[in-house]
DNA sequence: GTTGCTGATAATGTATACAAAACTGGCCAT
DNA sequence: ATGGCCAGTTTTGTATACATTATCAGCAAC
């Protein structure tokens, strides 16, 4: 099992941390499907820690809408429909937006370099013939995260780190063809561009546009759920 | 079911209920400053409960950044510098902007009347001589908990749950004088005549418009900090 | 005087025991 | 049959004890 989606399994981490990737996991490979009742006490022997860190794990999905709560206070697996995922990328495209015009306000030098220098490994992930997904992703994630800290909005962070869900990116960029992909990165320059000429409007409308692009590609590689 | 998750300690609600309300209580009245470290246990002998819904309520107060965590891991109290306060405003408008938008395509007559009888709550509260404050603010967000459920995402009511700040909006309303809250419950009129047209974009640019001007009553209101 | 170590101290992280609340099933009355 | 009620069981909420980690004062070496 090559699995571990994003951050890895990192035996290091606290046990809070390994129990909220471990049951994050469960729900978005589908082992707890959306229902399922989550109980701390079976998810803490599942995890090999007690029941505390479950908690503060469960805590955390909660706020992330991973799962929702009965009228009674029992967390269940949430139902993500084409609803609400349409209604993740709308957020995600107003919010990454926003975090681009901040950026384009402040990118430093030092960061357009990085921006750059990690655009150029997407580009190369995706120019050969069998484009390295795999890379794309990782890339892609550096990408947006150093945009995120450009806008030095620590709101922005925390709001979009429950709302940027690598698991869809891959459902979507895996459903990419190589223009796809290609068309992604052709992007992300004109967002350099922007932030480079440090004009916060265009930013925000290449972010907007780039994000929504990807609702539609989500949209079309899914039947309709 | 007097929600009241704002004014001070509900006896009824669970202890980890009431540690947050406390704990963000000390916060908000400056009885902890910025910067002042919030330690677990102490917090637990104020508010008269055990170490585990404390450490529950300063995740959630953490999650709204009223508190940040130094690199040790350790919790104190955040410093909201007059940036912050203009970020917070500028999401709230986004995103009450978009909470609108969706309430413009889904209002039900039963809630547009909802709306309305608050509104009317809200232009009598104020239409005296002297103005009743408490009553406008409690009316007021009502109207906007009102807009919210109608937009029927639980995204966006748990994002704004963080975002939408009382004790800032007191510290707005008190500032304002007669004419300036009159103000408001026109444009409150204005979203209601947009959500019963069912135009989204009408409705979203009235709610920025809204809370922009929120948002310079308030920098008018506080010398600079 | 400054730097770097080290051990005491104090804080958070985790496990477990106990309390309270909610679901479940069956029984009884209608 | 159906609806409501009650006890048993399960599940979450809270308290407390223990483990682990970060902080900081003091001291030694340079």
């Amino acid at each position: 099992m090559p699995d571990n989606t994003t951050s890895a399994s990192n035996a290091a981490a606290s046990a809070a941390d390994r129990a909220y990737a471990e049951i994050r996991g469960l729900i978005l490979a589908g082992d707890a499907s959306p229902g399922t009742p989550l109980r701390e006490e079976a998810l803490a022997d599942i995890v090999g820690v007690s029941r505390t860190p479950v908690r503060d794990a469960l805590r955390r999905l909660e706020v992330e809408l991973y799962a929702v709560r009965t009228p009674g206070g029992r967390l269940v697996v949430a139902d993500w429909d084409s609803d609400d995922v349409a209604e993740i990328f709308a957020l995600r495209a107003m919010l990454e937006g926003h975090a681009a015009a901040r950026a384009a306000r402040r990118a430093t030098p030092a960061q357009l370099a990085e921006l750059r220098h990690c655009n150029a490994a997407i580009e190369a992930a995706v120019a050969i013939e069998q484009p390295d997904v795999a890379r794309f992703l990782a890339e892609n994630r550096r990408f947006h995260d150093i945009i995120l800290s450009a806008s030095a909005s620590a709101r922005l962070s925390t709001m979009l780190a429950g709302l940027v869900e690598q698991p869809i990116v891959r459902r979507t960029a895996t459903r990419y063809d190589r223009a796809d992909l290609a068309r992604s990165a052709h992007e992300h320059s004109q967002l350099i561009q922007a932030f480079a000429a440090h004009d916060e409007d265009w930013a925000r409308a290449v972010m907007t546009a780039h994000i929504r692009r990807a609702l539609h590609a989500f949209q079309d590689a899914t039947p309709s759920k």
